[in-house]
DNA sequence: TGTACATCAGTGAACGCGCGTTCACTGATGTAC
DNA sequence: TGTACATCAGTGAACGCGCGTTCACTGATGTAC
């Protein structure tokens, strides 16, 4: 059709954008490429000049949600609170809110992506592993804020990952009952909530 | 071929045995019932004899497996303690090992399952949240003998809800990062594993 | 107890379908002169 | 600046393949008499 270089630029994000709701969504098996093309606003066969094949997609899609996440958790936590609030427990309130719960396609990329990550080829496994491991490195800074020079370093990363585990465990869990018991789904969500503000002494 | 009633009734449950670690490992959509079938040792054609659709299957599968962790749970806490032991500290180790968290095919129905619930029908999602709410109270039941009388019903339910969570998205964000970042899925578990045995105040 | 027949778990081939991938073609964009 | 040509993103049809499902057939099991 003859098109620009930045608008195909453009279109290859397009796609990468609309793939990652979809893979969230229903899994890399339970979408096909046909499917992405058409939610990117293409056609199937143009699919191969953007990516080498499916895999090499999902290892793109992968490498850019874990992106964003990262840099959406570095800035909704340099967000001024409002006095008297607390960035732990604001964090804590929106993961385990029921907005960000039942909203996949945008919500946390850990959470959405986690449990396929093991299906991926090895590129997207990397990807998933060192946005992770920068999510950490965020979170203990949190952390860190939080117990304000109690403890030593390994303790608060400890911490960080304990944290960011229940938080993770919370969502999933709830997602997984919150068709069928929307009552339990509720219930994981606070459980966790109501335990995590206790055990950081946050303000209530 | 001509095989007795009890025969069938047999074959019928190797089937579904099968299918449970081939859903497992692969998730329902990355299995065919050609290799589910060929895994419990028949052919293809006789799918239909047993189940209505691959989808009845899944549900029987739910509903099989939780029902066997939530046995499962019941004996290992039940199980007599050596002396000085915990039946608590005994199940966060065992959960949290990395023997359990590699055999994703034998291991917790429910942090091998949970990812892929919400895309099965509703009727493979109301199995598991009925045995998710199984497992909740059998959990209830051993926090409230850790913490020994102090605290009240809901407050112990809550706190059982949220270490199964911590725990099960402990194996879950492991198992995504085990295959690219085996030392970061070696200190997901540790972290938690430290910080429930110091929240519970179980002996090291 | 023996015989004749119905049942139905299991076989293996076939069905239509959507998958991931390939390909010849198009035409505006970008480049060389 | 204008013209001729190469590039390459996008189209849409086609490919082989494995999917979930169906079906005619088989023969030992189970039943009726």
């Amino acid at each position: 059709m003859g098109v620009s270089k930045q608008q195909a630029v453009e279109n290859r994000k397009t796609i990468v954008a609309a793939s990652e709701r979809l893979f969230r969504e229903h899994g890399i098996d339970g979408v096909g490429l046909s499917a992405l093309m058409k939610a990117a606003g293409f056609t199937q066969g143009g699919f191969y000049n953007h990516f080498e094949s499916k895999e090499a997609l999902a290892a793109e899609v992968v490498a850019t949600a874990m992106g964003k996440a990262n840099h959406d958790l570095k800035e909704a936590i340099a967000a001024p609170i409002a006095p008297g609030g607390n960035r732990l427990r604001r964090q804590i309130d929106y993961y385990l809110s029921g907005t960000h719960c039942s909203d996949i396609e945008h919500g946390c990329a850990v959470a959405g992506l986690t449990a396929d990550v093991r299906r991926l080829g090895h590129e997207a496994q990397v990807h998933f592993a060192k946005g992770l491991q920068e999510m950490i490195d965020t979170l203990t800074k949190l952390v860190a804020e939080q117990r304000a020079g109690s403890g030593d370093g390994d303790e608060t990363r400890r911490e960080a990952i304990a944290f960011y585990n229940e938080m993770v465990g919370a969502v999933i869990l709830s997602r997984a009952v919150a068709s069928a018991d929307p009552q339990l789904g509720e219930e994981i969500l606070r459980a966790s909530q109501q335990m995590l503000i206790k055990d950081f002494a946050l303000p209530t």
